[in-house]
DNA sequence: TTGCCGATTACCT
DNA sequence: GGTAATCGGCAAC
């Protein structure tokens, strides 16, 4: 990016994970790969997961596993885990250490780095690039190596932006496959920039 | 040790 | 619309 970054400071995090969510759609999300490549997108979808009475999150119960540890550590970090064996997926821990709650990033418009993105996607298609979370990982290279990182810092980051969203240009949504979560699956904890065309699924 | 299934995606009919 | 791909955690055997 041409214009400097103002990263998010970790008091960002540390508050209530439904506002975290909201809050982060238009924020920019960048990956600085090893070869000093900067890839960058803004966060156009989100969904947030509300820890221990929350029957679709991956710590309802406080189920605590190898791999759930990262949501157990205070809010501002990463984490990353593997879907069906094949995808990785990318949330922003919220809250304090032992609250484990999280924001599921979604889907971004790509800014920086699209050659890039088009060549780790095999895609061509902009809308094909980070239009879900497991393609979005796959588009910026975020893989269980970046598990537990602090995101206020390379070389995965989330920087504030000029554009302001207001509260009636956010749609809220039930969460997508979650229906295993009985009455946890209708809360509208999906959160999306209305009209936006780089969000995952209508 | 076996079997099942998941906060998904791509490709098929 | 349907389903294969492919790994790891966990419950059941």
């Amino acid at each position: 990016m041409n214009v400097k970054y103002r990263i998010l400071s970790k008091n960002f995090y540390l508050r209530a994970t439904e506002l975290v969510a909201r809050e982060l759609l238009g924020k920019i999300l960048l990956r600085r790969l090893p070869n000093n490549k900067i890839l960058s997108g803004k966060i156009v979808e989100t969904e947030a997961y509300l820890g221990v009475h929350d029957r679709a999150c991956h710590t309802y119960q406080n189920k605590q596993t190898t791999k759930t540890a990262a949501m157990y550590l205070d809010g501002g970090c990463s984490y990353v885990y593997l879907i069906y064996g094949m995808y990785d997926c990318f949330n922003v821990v919220t809250e304090k250490s032992g609250v484990p709650e999280a924001v599921l990033i979604r889907a971004l418009e790509p800014l920086d780095g699209i050659e890039e993105m088009k060549r780790n996607r095999k895609k061509n298609m902009i809308k094909e690039l980070c239009s879900g979370p497991g393609k979005l990982c796959q588009a910026l290279k975020i893989t269980r190596e970046l598990n537990g990182h602090l995101l206020t810092q390379a070389p995965l980051l989330i920087s504030d932006s000029d554009e302001i969203i207001s509260s009636n240009e956010i749609v809220a949504r039930p969460r997508i496959g979650v229906d295993y979560a009985g009455e946890d699956s209708k809360r509208l904890l999906r959160f999306y920039i209305r009209g936006n065309p780089y969000i995952s699924k209508k």
